[in-house]
DNA sequence: TAGAATTGTGGGTAGCTGTGGGTAATTTTC
DNA sequence: GAAAATTACCCACAGCTACCCACAATTCTA
């Protein structure tokens, strides 16, 4: 099989229900590798939005975060934020998670929610917020983004 | 076989149905090396067309995303805006890949189409978008022609 | 040139997906 | 320890998608 596991892309529009459940699209459930047992691990990202990783992956980057000198102030924020906040959470029958009311907080989720797939994670937005922070980033220096697709978009 | 595999050239017209799905030339299909298990990522193009690519290629493009860290939120907007409109599409007995309404939209996609051949990508248009586009390039400036020139042997 | 195979296009349907809600089990509170 | 609140697990169902088949037009072959 050629197409790689644990690996999301695309942008989905779902709906965070009454009881802070929310459909992961059935692609990304099926891009699973088998030892991930159906189960996400979910926390802050550092913009205003909420990551969700396989845990998988997760466990690799805790490995890398173990490795990482305290010394740094943004490594240090970096931990707290994405460790503190960090959630396993096992899919229900039919393929939602459960999102804590803090990280719902956080990401200012209401019942209409867009789900982007950022190659090794997950994203979940309000539109909103991420309509402001699409606008944001036009503002960030175009030279680098140059760059960056020279690089890597053929 | 000498024609290189991956790689497509040529203009063909075809048409886009009311399930939202087009067929890729048979020739491209042939050309496509066997590890790509039928499958095509079709994403936004820079110009207002859709971008198919076999999901080979694709994925030098994913390891590369997969390598930017996170912390810079560079990165993040730009890995946001190269993964978000792809989707992986395999195509089905008759050839054809489905295209999500929101690419169908991008590049205002109606009955008839062209695909064209891109060498490693394939790109598909609206004839009348195609039209205007080819207008407008005709007016860049003719230098630019020439620094590719210089770069690339025809 | 005639027959055979392939290609492009249209449409039907079984099964899956996303969403809502119910209930029993568990935890919390007093 | 009993009542209340929360959680985990289950079912229902409308809408959609993936997959299948059909067929005409074109291309290939002998």
């Amino acid at each position: 099989m050629t197409i790689s596991k644990n690996t999301f892309t695309g942008e989905y529009s779902y709906s965070l229900d009454a009881k802070g459940r929310i459909n992961i699209p059935a692609k990304f459930r099926q891009s699973l590798s088998k030892n991930n047992d159906n189960t996400f691990v979910v926390t802050r990202g550092l913009d205003a939005c909420i990551w969700v990783y396989p845990i998988i992956i997760w466990q690799k980057i805790e490995t890398e975060l173990k490795n990482l000198s305290a010394l740094s102030a943004i490594n240090r924020s970096f931990i707290r934020n994405a460790v503190r906040y960090a959630t396993i959470t096992p899919y229900d029958k039919q393929g939602r998670i459960l999102l804590t009311p803090s990280l719902i907080q956080y990401a200012k989720l209401e019942k209409e929610a867009i789900i982007i797939g950022m190659v090794n994670k997950i994203e979940i937005w309000n539109p909103k917020t991420l309509y402001e922070t699409d606008k944001q980033n036009l503002k960030l220096d175009p030279s680098t983004f140059e760059d960056l697709a020279e690089k890597i978009i053929l």
